[in-house]
DNA sequence: GATAAAGTTTACGTAAACGTAAAGTAAATT
DNA sequence: AATTTACTTTACGTTTACGTAAACTTTATC
């Protein structure tokens, strides 16, 4: 199922969890580029691969546009042009600069988890002090 | 500059490069709860913290609401509560997947970035080599 | 051959996160 | 006193990323 070479547009939206208006807006954007037989859209693997890229691109915080750049710069870029070659050797250095930063965020994120985490079990471990308190003291007024 | 205990909004916003009409909108939407001299905002510097919060959130993907909705109950589980404990804890748990969900997406996306590099170079050594040739055969021609 | 199922276009609606302009106040400077 | 500077509220405008409804075609099923 992952490895054919068409796919609807329903097949796709369901595998990847999203509607087929979201679908269809990405290639209105020019974020994806399916055939048609008809009317009807028929999506390559291709379309397949951008599609996910395109859904790591937002969780990553990256706008349609952002990827869209992307898209389109790569597709340049293997055209040969020395200068597109150039700039894309670019951005993937910003582009890795972005992931650094991203990286840290996360790191940080996890590190206040971590007291954020323990100060709640500190917390729950006094209630549990309290109660057995209270029973201990229940026992022995009974 | 970084330890004063009240700021300016143009303080705030001029550190963390973000207009003061955001910072309005962050308290506006409740993600900031400054002090007042007259009209006049006073930032704390929890205050501070909280705008960095809300960057790094923004950064990492977040929603404002999605971060108001962790100060908020950050708030309510100092109150001790167990149900809000538990709950917080069940909370962190989710982020701590989301992280590693986000903490894959980075490590494919360099991989990406590795391949793509590659590809690049190659392609500019083969305009290289072309060059050499050409000035060897211009040589040769001379 | 009717009807449901999946697809299509067109188009208006919406939530989020501000931008931007208008019009006013308050404090500091010249 | 006049003006600049920083701040304020109010409020309409804008972009992004779709949701949602209407009206229609094509394909599959009973």
């Amino acid at each position: 199922m992952a490895d054919k070479s068409t796919y609807s547009i329903s097949e796709l939206a369901k595998e990847f969890d999203v509607t087929t208006r979201s679908v269809r807006f990405y290639e209105d954007q020019g974020l994806l580029k399916p055939a048609r037989r008809g009317q009807t859209r028929i999506f390559s693997s291709k379309d397949r691969v951008r599609l996910k890229l395109i859904l790591r691109g937002k969780r990553m915080g990256f706008s349609l546009a952002e990827t869209k750049e992307l898209f389109d710069l790569w597709d340049e870029t293997l055209s040969g042009n020395e200068k597109q070659l150039l700039k894309m050797l670019e951005i993937l250095e910003a582009r890795r600069a972005q992931l650094e930063q991203q990286k840290n965020d996360i790191a940080q994120a996890e590190m206040e988890m971590d007291t954020a985490e323990a100060r709640c079990r500190e917390a729950l471990a006094e209630l549990q002090k309290k109660k057995e308190k209270q029973k201990a003291s229940e026992k022995a007024g009974a």
